[in-house]
DNA sequence: TAGTTACGGAGACTATC
DNA sequence: ATAGTCTCCGTAA
């Protein structure tokens, strides 16, 4: 019996490949209006691409019009076992003749050579298996699909991450259900079970029900998945929140630091701290709690305890609805920050954009793959596996300008927009073109550093730029942010991954030629700007600070900025155009106008500070707000306290108002102990405890060590006997320490300035021994 | 299931006076 | 005592 052939348009959630004895099977699951798909492709072969005069050992081996980035001509060769093309990869590069993309994985083969990202037709023989509809070997071709996903949000409450259940809480739209071991109170959507195996398999089967496209939670991956994980196999449970049953896993990977990996067939699960990082989210902390409360204005449903733990154990015991209650809210609070944070639509531009499914938290190296490979493709030649290279030279970052140290008035802010994209598209910085280059006459090529040029007739990513680029305009036009910031995003990824070699089209000249253009294109326009009598305080990278100086009104400020970039912007074409015969995409704007601004020197020296600063932003409307780079206030490892106080004391200063009394106040109730719940430090351990030297453990080391377990991040206070953990102080807080090493240091910063300093104004003498 | 470099500051330790 | 070196962290761009 043949089946129907059938046509679906679809947004591809996940995908896989199993090996089978006669090829490899490569499974994609997907989203359509009718329905969830899953299309199989058989007896698939993996491939890579050999110089032709290289013997090979293994493989099918067929000629291919292809020829290497280098120009030699190339032969495919096709595996139908992953391990024996491994194996001959190996040996081939053991040989000194490395096989070309012998790293790019089947199932993004597939994908990448049809320039399918997300959306895609998908036509063949059908048929529908338990509301799924399946396809084998069907024909895939790119299409544009905006999915509408179903997305619920779950969350686990257990007795501890080793102890049995208390209850799974899911919830989708307004739906919510709570599976919870023991017994209570009738209460709408929740079911009570005697045994932990009960509550699990109820719940497994609800999701198997509702059958989600998207799982989302907090944490969701490393706690909630990694749980029911271990819970269902303690209790000889299959842990099946894949689409038909299928077998969820959480797969670990195999550095110590590295994210666990959920793979659950056909659902993609999106834990909320990965994906709002993604997407350029940035919270002081992570905690479900902090970040609801910034974003939704409400928290958790439970008083914020020193033991979170034992509050849940308490409720548990004596008040199972409230616990109930809490549990639920964990997963609507999950849900409205994905509203509220367009974290789904993040996630989904920017696989339409990069071919990188959704739950992937990094990957712009295997974005740029997807975009790139096909491109390639399509001018005749293949790429080098990874790490083929040899050493990796150093290239320089942006350039950082001295600066002018004071206190100041009046500073512009001319900035490049996306100065790095606009570099690789005027000056055509290309993987491809700088090998094309080298096969042509110098005349068609473009200038680039270290020795590299660049094809002004074969190249790809400055036409890629482009493309983000007008979209990117586009999508600020149509206000849809989640685009915008996809695009923004990957175009900047573009010189990082050129500069790393992890990247297989790696190359120091490609990363030079863009930064090495940067410094000419910073230091030339300031130079411009000081010929026409304005002073240059200041830049980093792609930034100038002009200084105008008092007396200068806020119109005519923005007049002066914006003539310097119309001014620069026009001198740039003209001066690329002559000097390099390219067309000029550089975007010097104004950004920003500081009515007050403060450049630091460096601590005990009278040398302008680079990368720390704070001004007074004056809006074109009229109103202000205090903007600090880099300064303690805006650094996490420094006490509340410290941050607080340099704030507010910048804040006076700009507005003129007196400080002198706040500051002996504050120094006054640091000592009367009022402000004890403000001097706590918190700081990340980027290693684990024991891998820190024994000796010269910095405080915060010393405190974890303290608490004699291995943590992530410490909260620590210094007392009288040194630094102990926030929550287990057995000694009186120093506060000298804190006047010393946290109030006079930030405050001295900007008072050196005002012709005072810390130790006058605040009234007590800093330590004399 | 690998984007980059540049920079400042704290604190521990060490060499030197 | 104190200047210099090194490690560690968080940040700017």
């Amino acid at each position: 019996m043949t089946d129907a052939r059938v046509e679906r348009r679809v947004f591809l959630l996940t995908r896989g490949m199993r090996p089978r004895r006669d090829g490899l099977e490569l499974t994609y699951w997907g989203w359509s209006a009718e329905g969830p798909v899953r299309a199989r492709l058989s007896r698939q072969e993996a491939v890579f691409f050999v110089e032709r005069g290289v013997p090979t050992e293994a493989g099918r081996r067929r000629a291919v019009a292809l020829t290497t980035l280098t120009g030699d001509d190339v032969d495919a060769v096709y595996f139908t076992d992953r391990r024996a093309m491994r194996a001959e990869a190996r040996r081939l590069a053991d040989a000194g003749t490395p096989a070309w993309e012998a790293d790019v994985k089947p199932a993004d083969r597939v994908l990448i050579k049809r320039f399918v990202t997300a959306g895609c037709v998908v036509e063949g023989p059908a048929r529908e298996r338990g509301g799924v509809l399946e396809m084998d070997d069907p024909t895939i071709a790119p299409a544009d699909v905006a999915p509408e996903l179903r997305v619920a949000s779950f969350d686990v409450e257990a007795e501890g991450p080793e102890g049995p259940l208390i209850s799974v809480a899911i919830v989708h739209r307004d739906e919510e259900r709570v599976f919870v071991r023991g017994a209570g109170p009738p209460l709408p959507g929740v079911a009570y079970f005697e045994h932990e195996a009960e509550a699990l398999r109820a719940f497994l089967a609800y999701v198997a029900a509702l059958d989600p496209d998207v799982l989302i939670g907090w944490n969701v991956i490393d706690f909630d998945v990694a749980y029911l994980e271990a819970r269902c196999r303690a209790n000889g449970i299959r842990l099946s929140l894949g689409r038909g049953g299928r077998r969820a896993e959480v797969l670990r990977g195999t550095r110590d630091d590295a994210p666990a990996v959920a793979r659950v067939p056909g659902r993609v699960v999106l834990d909320g701290i990965a994906t709002m990082r993604a997407a350029t989210w940035s919270f002081e902390r992570w905690s479900l709690e902090h970040v609801a409360q910034a974003l939704l204005g409400r928290g958790k449903a439970l008083e914020p305890t020193d033991d979170k733990l034992a509050e849940i154990l308490r409720l548990y015991r004596e008040d199972l609805p409230a616990l109930i209650e809490y549990n639920l809210e964990d997963c609507r609070l999950v849900r409205d920050l994905f509203a509220e944070a367009h974290v789904l639509e993040f996630a989904i531009e920017r696989q339409r954009l990069t071919g990188l499914t959704m739950d992937r938290r990094a990957g712009a190296v295997a974005a740029f793959d997807h975009l790139y490979l096909p491109r390639l493709h399509r001018h005749g030649r293949v790429a080098p596996s990874v790490g083929v290279r040899g050493e990796p030279l150093a290239s320089p970052g942006g350039h950082v300008m001295d600066s002018v140290p004071g206190l100041h008035e009046n500073v512009l802010v001319l900035d490049f927009k996306s100065l790095y994209p606009s570099i690789i598209r005027t000056f055509l910085v290309d993987p491809l073109g700088l090998h094309v280059a080298e096969e042509q006459d110098e005349a068609k090529s473009v200038e680039g550093f270290a020795g590299a040029r660049f094809s002004r007739t074969d190249h790809i990513l400055p036409e890629l730029i482009e493309r983000l680029w007008a979209a990117r305009d586009e999508a600020k036009r149509e206000g849809d942010a989640a685009l915008s910031r996809a695009i923004k995003i990957q175009m900047n990824s573009f010189y990082g991954v050129l500069g790393t070699p992890a990247c297989r089209f790696f190359d120091p000249r490609l990363a030079s030629s863009i930064t090495r253009r940067g410094h000419e294109i910073l230091q030339r326009s300031r130079a411009w700007i000081e010929e026409r009598g304005r002073t240059v305080i200041y830049g980093d990278t792609d930034s100038l600070f002009v200084l105008l100086g008092a007396g200068t009104s806020p119109d005519e400020a923005r007049a002066v900025g914006d003539a310097l970039a119309v001014g620069l912007n026009r001198w740039w074409r003209a001066r690329l155009s002559e000097e390099h015969g390219v067309d000029s995409a550089l975007e010097l704007e104004l950004e920003t106008h500081y009515a007050r601004f403060l450049m630091p020197t460096t601590r005990g020296s009278a040398q302008g500070s680079k990368k720390r600063y704070a001004g007074l932003e004056r809006a074109p409307d009229g109103t202000t707000r205090l903007v600090i780079k880099g300064l303690e206030a805006v650094r996490t490892d420094w006490t509340p306290l410290a941050r607080d106080f340099q704030r507010e004391l910048l804040r006076r200063v700009f507005a003129g108002e007196p400080y002198e009394a706040w500051i002996r106040e504050t120094t006054d109730a640091l000592f009367a102990g009022a402000l004890d719940d403000r001097l706590v430090y918190r700081k990340r351990l980027r290693r684990r405890l024991d891998a820190y030297a024994a000796t010269n453990a910095p405080p915060h080391v010393v405190a974890a060590r303290r608490l004699g377990r291995d943590v992530r991040e410490i909260e620590y206070v210094i007392t009288v006997r040194g630094p102990q953990p926030a929550g287990q102080r057995t000694a009186p807080l120093d506060h000298q320490h804190y006047l010393e090493r946290q109030l006079a240091p930030v405050a001295d910063t900007v008072l050196r300035f005002l012709g005072t300093d810390f130790m006058r104004l605040g009234g007590r003498q800093l330590s004399l021994f």
